[in-house]
DNA sequence: TATTGTTATACTCTATAACTATA
DNA sequence: TATAGTTATAGAGTATAACAATA
């Protein structure tokens, strides 16, 4: 007793995979409950600092026609706009509007799984985890 | 030194995030280079037992009526097959093709990413993230 | 009556390619 | 020429509602 088998590297995947598939689940459905799909509401957190609708693609991680169409939805709910760039006029910066802003804070308060999930952690476990998500990060990035 | 601040709960989701983020791009990545979607794939490993298609959608996460896509797909590239169960004969079953089982094992080789990722860590590293996520997951799931 | 799988429908996300207006 | 954003198009995932076959 005290000592534990190392997980194999397959096993940890799976562990990892397990936690972003419900932390998602959770993000999806707060997002749900404020009238928003996952991509609407992802784009949203990204817009806390105006961005160029070609960089908020990137953020996105998807082709820069589907921009369009996300932001069309968001401007027509009233949580963001399209404004002209002062250097190029061929940009469009989104910004998001108080109403915005609003519904943002609101769906991450109320991610209420999430919340519990990680406030049930000590400080030491929260450390912990923080830390290995940092040192695993950019290897999964890179 | 040598002591470090706890992080916020708000922080530690972020960077949880992060990670499943890149996750599931790598994943995503893998099987769109063996020519699956995310979904398709998803499924996929959800068969290594074969599975009704009623259970498949409570497996992926998403209504039934989506499930015959999906699997119509996955049958047209001769990966799964629908059988028909002994007890009920409203219920179909769905099994994973020799074919399917060896797509399936490729793409999960493939996620070079997440490998080198999570095997950079020590052991006794590997041994505290899994221990942290099955802590986590019962909550975030529940 | 209830359940399983399917179909019909509509919306969203996604990529590719072609277009426009700028640069 | 090259770039930013848009449009057109097509394929896939998603939910809701209605349906046939079976339980």
């Amino acid at each position: 007793m005290g000592t534990t088998t190392p997980p194999s590297t397959a096993d940890l995947m799976e562990a990892v995979a397990a936690v972003g598939t419900a932390y998602f689940q959770d993000f999806a459905a707060a997002a749900a409950r404020h009238g928003l799909s996952s991509s609407q509401a992802k784009a949203l957190k990204s817009l806390r600092e105006p961005v160029p609708m070609r960089a908020l693609a990137g953020r996105l991680g998807c082709d820069a026609s589907n921009v369009t169409g996300i932001v069309d939805r968001l401007e027509g709910l009233g949580l963001a706009n399209r404004e002209a760039s002062a250097g190029d006029r061929r940009v469009k910066i989104v910004t998001i509007t108080d109403k915005g802003l609003e519904v943002l804070d609101q769906v991450q308060r109320d991610m209420a799984k999430a919340h519990r999930a990680f406030a049930s952690l000590s400080p030491e476990q929260r450390t912990a985890l923080d830390g290995l998500c940092r040192q695993v990060l950019p290897l999964l990035t890179g």
